[in-house]
DNA sequence: TCCACTTGTTTAGCTGGCTAATTATTTCTA
DNA sequence: TAGAAATAATTAGCCAGCTAAACAAGTGGA
């Protein structure tokens, strides 16, 4: 039962690259004033116009308050509309502006495209798949 | 050049896998009272008794700023103590209390161990050691 | 119908991370 | 040796995440 140091475990690794990954995220989104926590709410949002925050809440795996704050932001910087709903006054939903969709449909060329070939690099077509598959199985424990 | 759907990337997966995994440590190292920036700054002093906030900086990959503002809330909970380097007045050494030194003892076993279990189960030997190869590689490449 | 419960959102207050700018000390160099 | 440059730490102010608690609106049952 030789243990091993903690910066040699796969959490360390794991909590290592979450970090470069955020980082290099937020360096690539700077230049569309965007942080990365704000693109993936946006981007729900573009996938369906007049979502209440509830369901950004579900779907990113976050809490209420960080949507509310989030899209408090995002209002303020001219990203997106809020607007309460007709038939459950206490839903709000949001809309995105038409800068808000533009800055989306940018996004995926300049951070998601880069940053997937930047993780990957070095790395075989065989070695992709497999690394997929293993971390889809990492996330599937986590959760 | 069909494109996959961002959410069907690896880039995806490891900002989720980043989140649950840090949001697994921190409900494990709650009942210690510590989140999981503190734990890694404390287990470095562990290491290192008189490491100087500089030295610290380096070894997290995080701004100086963050160590200054976490070391002085862990020297407010007890954690550890402050003292200015005699040979260079500028440079603070820090040193763990008994309780900090306790708290990382523990910390091992009640939080990297539990983590790395779960982080690992259902996949094979051959499997994990190929994780931490290709993960590895993933941390180099975004670095 | 009215009261209890549930649901959606928000407020208050915390940690963790950042950049930019400031202060204090040391080091280097003209 | 005096002044410039580099280094160590801090302050101010921002975003992202959290829990706990409050509030408002809908739902259901006695």
């Amino acid at each position: 039962m030789n243990k091993i140091p903690v910066s040699e475990t796969v959490s360390y690794l794991i909590s290592r690259i979450g970090k470069a990954h955020r980082n290099r995220a937020n360096a690539l989104l700077a230049s569309l004033n965007l942080h990365a926590g704000q693109e993936l709410l946006l981007q729900q949002i573009y996938q369906q116009q007049g979502i209440t925050l509830n369901e950004l809440t579900c779907g990113m795996c976050v809490s209420a308050v960080t949507v509310t704050r989030t899209v408090e932001r995002l209002e303020k910087n001219g990203f997106l509309k809020k607007e309460r709903c007709q038939s459950d006054q206490r839903a709000v939903r949001v809309y995105l502006t038409e800068k808000g969709a533009r800055a989306v449909e940018s996004v995926e060329q300049k951070m998601w495209e880069v940053l997937e070939r930047e993780t990957l690099d070095n790395l075989s077509m065989e070695e992709r798949v497999l690394l997929k598959r293993l971390l889809m199985q990492v996330l599937s424990n986590l959760s």
